[in-house]
DNA sequence: TAGATTAGGGACCGATCGGTCAACAAATCC
DNA sequence: GGATTTGTTGACCGATCGGTCCCTAATCTA
């Protein structure tokens, strides 16, 4: 590599501006505010990028990057699967939905809604996140079906899915409806509906 | 009344609004999108409503309104607490999941996610919204539950409250994966998930 | 050390943002 | 009919928008 090298740290800049649009999304946030964010000088910042979409885009694949894998590890320590989804939603609610994190929500479910920045690629991100996150939910409910922990009576592709419906919708209203009785309640329902009888 | 009266009717106006922000989000929409769509102009405009933001909540109102309305005559006109229920998912789904509708999703459960739109009135209304729709489901549930029809082992409060958040989450994440067999498995599901066995 | 290449800093850009205002028009009230 | 009140029109506003460009700084290769 010739030239000379950047100053910042790439992954450091990545995870300020996707604080930045998590907080205030796509539309609201404005070059000043990742200016801000990040400490960088616009030169320098369209150095690396060329324009805000991009910025975005980067940011988003980092943030569902960075999702994926603290929900692998969660799940890999846990006993069983349904336990390992139990531990995963009570990990979504303390990150999203507590008054700790201002009730921040998932900015992947926020741009999800976001149609405006859905240009390019950013479809297709969110798509690879809903399909991953679907896919893996439903190996691990097949494996909680293997050993009779999960229902058996519904398939494992619709639970999954609409285990996957309700955490949205958890993290959606939990930006209004913001008691924790509540998130605890939607946990409980979450490992009830999966769970044999 | 005295003085000129306005040459504009401020519900057709209201609807215009309601199309744009519903397609594009507070911050996406511009007031050129809105004079666009109103066919007003600035001055009109701004002698009816303050500014952007009350232009945006009264249209989130008149949104809530309608949708209540509908969703109380589906109600009314089902044989059953149950087929009620699952009528009105199905109303959900064709309107707000359809290729037809363009997959546009829901003002007020994509404004829930959007904070920048939060300011003074806008959570109140969306609290409302909210707690207003649980609580007619939740009676919807409990007179279910009286005639046998919904399951009696959980309460109808959780039960109202993972329905709700089931169809907020179809309505997040149809906007990404728009298949029509995808949307039908949740209307399923979230029968299936409240039938007595 | 000379030249090439890339990053940082920040002035600068046209376009658009939400919003205001003054002049004019249409209705009501006395 | 005159005064008053309110709506409509469109020019205009400063601020901010996302983005560009140029100069300087730092590093690599030769």
């Amino acid at each position: 590599m010739k030239g000379r090298p950047r100053e910042f740290d790439m992954n450091e800049v990545l995870d300020a501006m996707m604080n930045v649009f998590w907080e205030k999304g796509y539309e609201g946030t404005s070059l000043a505010d990742i200016l801000d964010a990040t400490g960088l000088q616009k030169g320098s910042l369209y150095k690396a990028f060329e324009n805000k979409q991009e910025m975005f885009q980067k940011a988003l694949e980092r943030y569902i990057a960075n999702n994926h894998a603290d929900k692998k590890e969660i799940i890999e320590k846990a006993d069983s699967p349904l336990s390992g989804i139990e531990a995963m939603l009570k990990k979504v609610v303390a990150e999203a939905c507590s008054k700790e994190n201002d009730h921040r929500g998932c900015l992947a479910v926020r741009s999800m809604m976001d149609r405006t920045s859905h240009d390019e690629g950013v479809v297709d991100i969110l798509d690879a996140c809903v399909s991953s996150a679907e896919k893996g939910l439903t190996e691990l409910i097949e494996a909680g079906q293997a050993i009779g922990e999960i229902r058996n009576d519904l398939s494992a592709k619709m639970l999954a899915e609409a285990l996957y419906c309700l955490t949205s919708g958890m993290l959606a209203t939990s930006r209004i409806t913001r008691t924790k009785a509540r998130t605890d309640r939607l946990v409980a329902f979450g490992v009830e509906m999966l769970s044999a009888r």
